[in-house]
DNA sequence: TTTGCACTCCCCATAAATAGCGGGTTTTGC
DNA sequence: GCAAAACCCGCTATTTATGGGGAGTGCAAA
């Protein structure tokens, strides 16, 4: 077990990230990036705002087949963990109590997932959500005094993969473009704390019928199928803050 | 005019900030961020989960005053265009185009703030959104050398500054998000993804009563009015994930 | 200057969600 | 083992949202 980083390599993998030009690329460099901390496992993956995932890293096969199988996005606490932070955070300070949870861990590791974890969570302006991750088999010891001396390369090597991925994620050009007007914006937040129709036409002083034309305008601006779905999607995209 | 950064000081400075109590502190370490980089201006600002503001930098009081007055939050090019963006921005890349931008503009300048800037926007998981920000007074090449050479310094900076900007922002503790169960998680997911009743109750193979059961239950865990408010609520709590 | 966009208002018919009542089984945690 | 929570289903009635039409103003940029 080697738990070593060499400084001098990581700016010259991080500058090569910067400027892979497919998935694949990428993967190399994670690779290597791996083999320069001298952990298990490293994993990059995100949310793009269309809901759709991508990802690389060094995990086995067998375990990202059986991650999209079980659908465990939905489970895995790391994810559902980070989602609700802002800076890294060790795999052990998150919550493992549940059925759910428990078997996901145990499942994970009979797949070759380390026991101990760390990622880095980053979000982007449409509901992006990215997560940087390393994974070893070590005592709590050894993993802490790692991540600890090398947490700001963490930083780097997440924010470089990320500023990357995020340039690569088709389809970014015609989705960052569809902003909504400012009564628009009124009504999704005002629907969004929970008023109905009537009183948020009430409250922006307009005619439930002007509300609805503009419910209806952002719909399609959003692509969405009804309001709930226009709401959610202004909300994961940051058009509006509740 | 003085473009020279020392990173022996830089981690030192930054240390401090991860220590900081008060914003007293911060505002004290940003000054010395300031003297590091040997820019003018230096600003740490964020908008909390709840909407409120709050900040600190180097800027003249008057500015920060007018700014306030003025609105400008809902004008100002940098805060509107790093919020829809990911990465690090040179303020000459964004919108200045229209009227109200421009005049924003003039005020600043006339204000201290410099004619170069750049801003790394940062954001939470419960729509906090931060963005750290350097004003100088330079010509265009000087400060792109200046932005380039220490990219990676401005990153590890606007962590430090969020970092410990969100540990010391109040009512964080008391958000203990209720949990909800796996079946109410199926069913707000389905309906944040813009799936009708009956198209979420066909999905999960249940009847559209026993959806409607989940539905409320979740409402009622998640203390919202109607539908569209827990769904809103479950979003933003990170609860579910779409 | 003309084209586009944001903003405001109105009707009608149908689809969908909400509110209230009732009944039951299976899993999970202590 | 027991209690709590999660899981599942039925009914009726009312309120609310949605979908499809309209029309007209004003502002600002191309």
């Amino acid at each position: 077990m080697v738990l070593v980083a060499e400084t001098t390599s990581l700016n010259s993998i991080l500058e090569r990230v910067a400027r892979a030009d497919t998935l694949t690329d990428m993967q190399q460099e994670i690779e290597r990036l791996r083999d320069h901390f001298g952990v298990d496992h490293i994993v990059y993956h995100w949310v793009s705002s269309d809901g759709e995932q991508y990802g690389c890293g060094t995990y086995p096969m067998t375990w990202v087949e059986r991650y999209l199988e079980k659908n465990y996005l939905r489970i895995d606490p790391v994810v559902l963990g980070c989602y609700q932070r802002f800076h890294p955070v060790d795999w052990k300070r998150l919550d493992w109590s549940g059925k759910a949870a428990r078997n996901f861990l145990a499942d994970a590791i009979e797949h070759g997932v380390g026991n101990q974890g760390f990622s880095v969570p980053i979000r982007g302006p449409n509901g992006q959500y990215a997560l940087f991750s390393l994974s070893h088999n070590s005592d709590d010891d050894t993993w802490a005094d790692f991540t600890a001396s090398h947490h700001r390369d963490l930083i780097m090597a997440a924010h470089a993969f990320n500023q990357r991925a995020l340039e690569l994620e088709p389809g970014r050009a015609q989705e960052t473009a569809q902003a909504l007007s400012p009564r628009e914006v009124d009504a999704m937040t005002l629907l969004a704390l929970g008023y109905s129709r009537a009183q948020v036409a009430n409250s922006l002083s307009i005619s439930e019928h002007t509300l609805r034309v503009y419910i209806e305008s952002a719909r399609h601006k959003l692509g969405a199928l009804n309001t709930i779905h226009a709401v959610a999607r202004a909300l994961s995209r940051g058009l509006i803050v509740i």
